[in-house]
DNA sequence: ACCTGAACACCGTTCAAGT
DNA sequence: ACCTGAACACCGTTCAAGT
């Protein structure tokens, strides 16, 4: 028993075992032990489900059926809990597959998955924020940062270049999927998500006439096709770099 | 007394006056008299002084020298009171001055106002998200993206792209402004904000080579200057339309 | 070791008076 | 017409028991 493994050692309690001792049981009363991670996984199932205000320490001790007091024997407070999510996100971080020989299809296959991790977490970066948290606390969560910017130095970009490619990757997906996809994917309730193009549909003769005329004359466009046109700006972005 | 002027109507309280009857006073015991704006502004004051989390209605209250209870007699509820906050912030939205035969300087004027605009009130699209408020319900509130449309199909874009190449300045700008200067204007507290590259400085040897290489090889750059490099892509983009 | 239940301070909101 | 103060339900958190 000389090292635990993974997830014992991720989901280990505030209450240390002594060296040697029994591990802790799965169960309890039929319903599943409470780890750090199980209560951070509720959280974020509560969080995605419903949103931010419906997110209460009540509320995921009543998902895990045990009284909200019972939380505070694994986390120190909400403050705690968040962090926990925050980790537990991040540990789902997709990690890049990338291959310099064909750049412009990897690259856009890697922002279309880590798009898709963003959009699977709404309103997390922005509770993180609100709670002056820090992501990436540890190394091992930057692994994909390090892949994404060994393959901007395989582009032969310099240094410098690679920061810059980096930063601007990951700002344009996270801002994409946290300022575009989290209103489409959830329209505020009495809006038609169909016709969603963020204007009225009750307007006075002669206001806004040219953004009348372009909603009039384009095609509706889905989220992903706008989102492939900030790639392919990514792309030339990149290309202009080498 | 056959129109009221812009402010007097904005400000109307919800206690509709007669018509003809005469104006309420503008003081009441030495402190201004209440308005729908006024306790807006006094929000938005502490939504940007500390955070969301002290944005309470007593705290609203407490800075107009007043009792929670009085601001119900102009917000129906605190999301009302939102509603409020985002309207005032609208109406400050820049108004932009493009000319289309300078096009590529003035898009990129635009796009610093803008920005300005957006990290005055850093959380403001988040708080909304989060309370399904929707912004621009009003007309006149959509103006600067009508001449902003104006401007791109005065460049010879088609519907379509102009459709896109607003949406995508608008989520570039407000992007940036949401998930790169918030964390810079205001890093959590414990950070060193000049030294802040978003890497952990306490890394065992041989962990993250990459992202370590980068940024020991790298000058730092202020946000303001990995804005101006999402400006020339999207001007770039742009031009690609035409 | 880990849970429950009562309790406290705080928040949004409402009710009943005050002037 | 507009304000205050008390009160209620709810939230984060803690204390004192329970098993």
């Amino acid at each position: 028993m000389a090292e635990t493994d993974d997830t014992e050692r991720l989901t280990a309690s505030p209450g240390e075992h002594a060296a040697g001792a029994r591990r802790r049981p799965e169960f309890r009363k039929g319903r599943p032990t409470l780890t750090r991670e199980r209560i951070a996984r509720a959280a974020l199932e509560i969080l995605s489900e419903t949103g931010p205000a419906e997110l209460t320490m009540r509320a995921v001790g009543a998902r895990l059926g045990v009284s909200p007091r019972a939380l505070y024997n694994y986390v120190a407070d909400r403050r705690d809990l968040l962090g926990e999510m925050v980790a537990v996100c991040q540990r789902a971080r997709p990690q890049p597959r990338l291959d310099t020989d064909r750049w412009q299809e990897s690259l856009r296959t890697y922002c279309r998955d880590l798009r898709a991790w963003y959009r699977a977490h709404p309103g997390m970066p922005a509770l993180a924020r609100a709670e002056d948290l820090t992501p990436f606390a540890s190394a091992d969560l930057l692994r994909p940062d390090d892949i994404l910017v060994e393959f901007f130095l395989g582009l032969g970009l310099s240094p410098q270049n690679a920061y810059r490619a980096w930063s601007i990757t990951v700002l344009q997906v996270s801002g994409f999927a946290e300022m575009w996809d989290a209103w489409h994917d959830r329209p505020p309730p009495g809006t038609d998500p169909a016709a969603w193009t963020g204007v009225p549909s009750n307007l006075a003769a002669g206001e806004l006439p040219h953004l009348r005329r372009v909603i009039a004359e384009s095609d509706f466009e889905p989220p992903d096709v706008l989102f492939e046109s900030v790639l392919t700006m990514l792309i030339a972005g990149v290309e202009a770099m080498r």
